[in-house]
DNA sequence: CGTTTTATTGATACCCGTTGTCATTAGTGC
DNA sequence: GCACTAATGACAACGGGTATCAATAAAACG
């Protein structure tokens, strides 16, 4: 994967970050054989242009010119190719969210809604310990933060 | 909570151990203000009797002489009492399970469909910590761990 | 370049788990 | 017992998501 970096991100004329970003899972897209349509890339900018974690429903909105179904296939076919990822909220509702690269998870602010990557944390292998002293054979885990992000802590 | 011990079990009439659970929880309801109703004690008895997560489904299909209606409001009460806890499968399906006391997590056998817990396991802390370090204050979490259960994977 | 192939789209119906509504029933406290 | 009100059941509604299917438009090909 060598097209992860934002090449001539405001070169000529300054696009936005999130075309980029488009372009760039587009193609990533396009070499599994997935065509470049414009409702999908309608979509994909929507993810981008997210702020914090959002609902398909969010996306439907934000698109009232794309159909529903399509918004659907779409964030479905990116959580499917790991560019975008599921975030479950503290009152369990599900919530999507463009995918950093590599295993992380994700820290939760109940005040303002953001979403914070927690990456360096060895709680993987901590576990792994742990249920293999059941003799649990460990192959996965979800995982989810939730509390204050650092400026609501503060304020 | 001194009402956790299953007293009697099997003193005169060997009642099932359910029974006890049912009874246990139904006086737990009922000092929270809650009646002790027909439906609610089967509701309460069919969640006892199941060996391992279930849906509501499962309570619905098992209890065919309660209102559908009133297994969803009987198992929300419960989860509501923390006398149920909620159970994310990897596929994102939701499951409920009694809950036994104290923080816990679940170790899920993809295979049988088991749920273990993970008890003395101090994820909470490495989290916290790192969380911590990033500025991020952590006031919860949650976690599911999959795999496969001793047995199954020895099999 | 035109044609063919086939993925993709959009409209809509549908599914599934769950909650709301509301008149009726039945615990509970007096 | 009686009154009071929580709880019930039947059923409609809801929300997020998927299946269907004819119409459309990328991509591939000659």
């Amino acid at each position: 994967m060598t097209s992860t970096t934002l090449k001539h991100a405001g070169h000529h004329h300054p696009r936005p970050r999130s075309a980029a970003i488009v372009d760039d899972i587009v193609a990533h897209l396009a070499s599994m054989g997935y065509r470049d349509t414009e409702p999908r890339r309608l979509v994909i900018g929507a993810v981008a242009a997210q702020s914090r974690p959002f609902t398909a429903e969010d996306l439907c909105s934000a698109l009232p010119c794309v159909g529903r179904a399509t918004v659907f296939r779409g964030l479905r076919l990116l959580v499917e190719t790991d560019q975008v990822c599921r975030v479950l909220l503290e009152d369990r509702e599900l919530r999507y969210q463009l995918s950093h690269q590599g295993h992380h998870h994700h820290m939760l602010c109940a005040v303002c809604g953001a979403s914070a990557d927690l990456s360096n944390c060895d709680v993987e292998e901590t576990l792994r310990a742990a249920a293999n002293a059941t003799g649990f054979q460990m192959s996965g885990h979800w995982l989810e933060v939730y509390g204050r992000c650092a400026s609501c802590a503060a304020a």
